[in-house]
DNA sequence: GTGACATATGCCGATATCGGCATATAATGG
DNA sequence: CCATTATATGCCGATATCGGCATATGTCAC
């Protein structure tokens, strides 16, 4: 028995309940890159955006929900703000990978891609599923 | 007319085709934790999600449809190994909002959402549609 | 209060996702 | 060749997502 057993009773993991899939939807992205520079009322990222309101609002509920931005009320208009805190999680998460994409990969860049195991293991052949993974360390 | 005046034809933006939903996955940022300490064949990766093999398989397919991993062939099995290339925009993307949670925004962490506008603009009273953004260059 | 403005919500349909399962494909070993 | 191992795929059903639209809610102006 493996490491978590796998409860395999729901028909999905989750959803919008994280800033991960929040930001996952590109025009959610935009909002926040708007909110980046100031605080907005609805109808002004409405404008912007060149979308239904309610579509915006709808997105903005989600950015809510998740924390990734704030809400003031402002007479009849409602001004949404960015609130980059939730937001770090994600820098903490892809920020351990930097290393994989600025060098030692580097040179691999597309040559990974292309070269097949014939080439890439030419003299070793080895099928045996003992070396499979032998040497993990890097 | 807008910005980008709104293609309203498509009932739903990207999905599995970028990083950043294939990212949005629980599961399939736990595989890429898992390669990133070195390549993996399939089985491996079973056997330590605790996942039934096809599952893992799709998680691997959409990984490697985004190009965040890489597979070779090894005999009867296929190693996969991380790619982080394509995380880089993700990273890039957070990255800029790095400010909104390290300092100046540090103080308000849990203030903000429990304020209302009220207490935060006590004096200023505003609510003239003019205000509303008025000094956006932050 | 009535009406205009600003925004949120509810319902709908199309589609996509995800897990479950059976099965196809491929390579290996006897 | 056949069985086994390793992995990928296809189909299914449940559910979630997203946009579109109408409408509810709330606020301000008159």
């Amino acid at each position: 028995m493996p490491i978590s057993a796998y409860n395999g009773a729901m028909a999905r993991a989750a959803s919008t309940t994280d800033a991960f899939n929040a930001v996952a939807e590109p025009r959610r992205r935009q909002i926040l890159d708007l909110l980046s520079a100031g605080e907005r009322p609805v109808n002004d990222l409405v404008a912007v955006l060149g979308l239904p309101q309610p579509i915006v609002s709808k997105h903005l509920r989600v950015l809510r929900e998740v924390g990734l931005v704030d809400v003031r009320d402002l007479g009849r208009q409602r001004v949404y703000c960015l609130n980059g805190r939730h937001l770090k999680p994600i820098h903490d998460w892809v920020k351990a990978y930097e290393a994989s994409w600025s060098r030692r990969f580097e040179r691999l860049d597309g040559v990974l891609e292309e070269l097949t195991d014939q080439e890439f293991t030419g003299q070793q052949e080895f099928r045996k599923k003992e070396d499979r993974h032998g040497s993990d360390g890097d």
